[in-house]
DNA sequence: ATTAATAGCGGCA
DNA sequence: TGCCGCTATTAAT
């Protein structure tokens, strides 16, 4: 298949790895989740990735429709899924239920829970914009504290106070 | 191959 | 408040 390399960004809130290959992006991983990879180091032949990783961290409104991902992984209905949280717009949230509802299975709404923790493209597939009904924040894959974290990003724009 | 468990939600009593 | 059913997927049996 395609060699798989790694590279990792630096940011204010860490270090993300990004695992890799010629077709896309094949993971994701947060700070502190470095998992001890044993590919080969590589460059990103996606120049703007970190540049455009750390704009958004800051609080910047980044459209990633322009990376392309390896979803191969995924099965039929995760796939689904993902492409539609995918399109979520900066800023805006939807509950599990409108997901699945857009993924194609109105009621799928417990399963579209398992197909986002299924999710290896954090931040570039915004599942933390995927929120529980009555205002409860829902579960999270990732480092605890990051879903609420990356919503008070988008929340706040560009923020107001130190 | 079958069962249990899971980022949940909505209906109903 | 609490119980039930529903859906896709995975892990365990």
């Amino acid at each position: 298949m395609h060699d798989l390399y790694c590279d990792r960004i630096d940011t204010p809130k860490g270090v993300f790895l990004i695992l890799f290959h010629s077709e896309g992006i094949s993971r994701i991983y947060f700070p502190g989740q470095d998992p001890e990879c044993s590919c080969p180091e590589g460059k990103l032949p996606w120049n703007n990735l970190a540049e455009d990783l750390n704009r958004y961290l800051s609080g910047e409104a980044v459209d990633w429709s322009r990376y392309p991902l390896d979803t191969s992984c995924y099965r039929p209905f995760t796939k689904a899924l993902l492409e539609e949280v995918r399109q979520i717009p900066f800023g805006r949230v939807c509950t599990y239920r409108e997901a699945a509802e857009r993924a194609g299975s109105p009621r799928a709404c417990r399963a579209a829970g398992q197909a986002l923790k299924a999710n290896r493209h954090p931040v570039l597939v915004p599942c933390h914009r995927v929120v529980a009904s009555g205002g409860k924040l829902g579960g999270f894959s990732g480092p605890p504290g990051w879903k609420q974290m990356l919503l008070e990003i988008e929340a706040g724009g560009s923020r107001r106070e130190i």
